[in-house]
DNA sequence: TTAATAGTGTCTATGAGACAGTATGCC
DNA sequence: GGCATACTGTCTCATAGACACTATTAA
């Protein structure tokens, strides 16, 4: 039998929010080498004996304070270009969470800081601004998302359990970067079965008449899908 | 700084095409434990200083003859539950190649048999026949094509360079398992700009009209996508 | 001629996008 | 009242699915 060469593996978390009417996602500033001082997907190495999503997990709360309860995650894709890394051979297998507003981050371990960032001018210069690969990575993470918006109930992970068909209209534009009509966009999904069910009671914000409150219903997927506009458009 | 736990990382390769009318897999039997004489996805051990892909084109050439040329290739996902191998840790990059009718394979290095097997029949007890959670990853892989057939180009991975219409019918009815119309599909690929290049000619083949021959266009996705219907019907 | 496959045309139902109009709140 | 937001209805266009029909071959 041969010798196994030795990697490491990582962990990496694309954490998605929309904070202030922007997707965010959660980065850190990395305390040590290599690359320290440059901002970076929270992350770090595997346990021999750890499941890669709970040492994702674990990860997240070490270095940002940041427990996903039982919030949407996926993988996303794993890492591991021959040169990504400066230490011996590392292998990353990078995961997607995607979270309805999050308490504030509080850097810890090995992060010097921890914050939400915007992700649309993150990623007009993501590859100067993060270490190691996490361009590419934030990338697929985004890119991700925005798809599975048109097939998958995933835009329900954005919001909380209550919640009005003008926050999920809001999701998908802030997300996709395009103005959806209101009108469509609510025939839309109040027609789509299992989507929405109304939680009864309205909800009074700001002018405008109240907006039905809604929560989640049993569907997952969306058929037919919600189709993307072309490009962003604001 | 802390010592980084060792891993193994293997490569293990989804390789679909259609043979005989059926989708098809290339399988292993695996010559050594643990798990020998069971079957397995092709693939092994990443060199240290090696690309994941170029290490799972290399262990697919040692264990089956079957040189990937210039097909379609993506990684599904990675696969590492920590109690998922007998031996020390191990994580597995899974990747996903799908081509037109290639080579007998020929059994070499750690495989004693390597074959093309039906799809429909292995999926149907998958978790008794495959080595590891080989099943899973077939399970993935498969998923991920039929998926891609929908909204991509793929399905002209499956065919060679020059092909017609009937072909690409066959690809999605083997692929998709289901009957689709063939004057409706014919119209939905032919009007579909960038899908397909008519390549000059017609080929006979057995009765009927000669069907014009086809090229690969320049579209790589397509929009709006074909529809899988509900289910398999044949 | 019959059978088989390739390709075109036509009808209908569905749904997306545009947008008028109504309901109900705040100022 | 004026304005903003929520919600409903209507129109049009595009397209998927069903299927009639024509074209071209082999047996």
């Amino acid at each position: 039998m041969p010798q196994h060469p030795a990697f490491a593996v990582t962990v990496d978390f694309v954490v998605l929010t929309i904070r202030a009417g922007q997707l965010s996602v959660l980065l850190i500033r990395r305390r040590h080498e290599p690359f320290a001082e440059r901002w970076a997907l929270p992350g770090g190495f595997v346990e021999i004996d750890e499941d890669l999503v709970v040492a994702a997990r674990r990860e997240l709360v070490e270095e940002t304070g940041v427990d996903l309860g039982r919030v949407h995650l996926e993988q996303i894709a794993s890492y591991g270009a021959a040169d990504r890394d400066r230490r011996p051979r590392v292998v990353s297998v990078a995961y997607l969470a995607v979270a309805p507003k999050l308490g504030e981050p509080s850097a810890g371990d090995d992060a010097a800081v921890a914050e939400w960032r915007g992700v649309p001018k993150l990623l007009t210069h993501a590859d100067d601004a993060l270490a190691f690969d996490h361009a590419m990575i934030l990338r697929d993470g985004v890119e991700r998302a925005r798809a599975k918006l048109e097939y998958s109930a995933l835009a329900r992970s954005f919001v909380g359990p209550v919640f009005t068909v003008s926050d999920l209209r809001a999701v998908y534009e802030t997300v996709w970067g395009v103005h959806l009509d209101p009108r469509n966009f609510h025939r839309k999904v109040t027609g789509t079965p299992g989507f929405l069910e109304p939680a009864g009671g309205e909800r009074r914000e700001g002018a405008g008449r109240p907006a039905e409150r809604q929560t989640v219903g049993p569907a997952t997927d969306l058929n037919p899908p919600i189709m993307r506009p072309d490009g962003p458009d604001d």
